[in-house]
DNA sequence: ATAAACTCTATACCGGAGTATAGAGTCAAC
DNA sequence: GTTGACTCTATACTCCGGTATAGAGTTTAT
């Protein structure tokens, strides 16, 4: 029972802090389905495309696609496939997601320790941030 | 004391898994030093070059770009700067990092409570995997 | 001493993810 | 009833991170 407040497209655009071409861009690429429309053929949205596309914002900045992103919101929707498919898709997305936790961990440890010997003003000859991941 | 065998380009490139022009590249947008040269012009390595592009590969999958790569990569060197400026730029380094484990643990939870409730054979309406992130 | 496999620079091209522009229609407010 | 801010489609352009190609030189193996 959210908000069903009708939205054009640049009041969704100014809300979620995109622009109103890049909304249109992700209707193609089936980030997002293809909006009500109104008579005039304007677009008509809910506070929804605003928290999708925020959400898009935020997994890019962890490195998924566009194309991953779509598998990613696709598992909100039990849809025609029944439970057994969005587990196991679920499962698969589960094990990206761990692993680049995994990653950032190994970085921060990382940078910690840099940080750490730093204080200790070791003059360490070989500061071993890469050595972290592989 | 690392292994100091010299690699040519395309034995650096078949170890880490990219392609010269790659390489090359990364040397122009300074992720890479230029390499030692020998009397025909050909560039020397060590395997120091492979951790190094391993290591920017990783990063690329957590959404870090190659400006932000370079910088992290600077964190190697004390340099001539000496270890306040390296602690301030780890530190800044670090909040990003941090950050990304943090909204990456969250699409973590989200997926593992989704695979929960499907077990549970709740029919949820609303599969709420876009909510975990704004 | 020649072929095969490598390297060099320079330049052009590609796919992903937008961003900008043109030309036309819509809506609200005066 | 016209002005200004919006929207529509279609198409072109941009930036980033590479990839591919051309034309020339080098190294190794026979």
């Amino acid at each position: 029972m959210t908000n069903k407040k009708q939205l054009q497209i640049g009041d969704v655009a100014r809300a979620a802090g995109v622009n109103v071409q890049t909304i249109r861009y992700y209707e193609r690429r089936k980030i997002l389905a293809p909006a009500e429309r109104k008579d005039s053929g304007y677009r008509l949205y809910t506070e929804d495309a605003v928290t999708t596309i925020r959400f898009v914002k935020h997994a890019q900045e962890l490195g998924f696609k566009l194309d991953e992103i779509r598998d990613l919101l696709a598992l909100r929707i039990p849809s025609t496939s029944r439970c057994k498919r969005v587990r196991e898709r679920s499962i698969a997305k589960l094990s990206d997601v761990q692993g680049k936790i995994k990653m950032l961990k190994k970085i921060e440890r990382t940078i910690l320790k840099l940080i750490k010997d730093c204080e200790a003003d070791v003059t360490s000859k070989e500061c071993p941030i890469i050595r972290a991941l592989e």
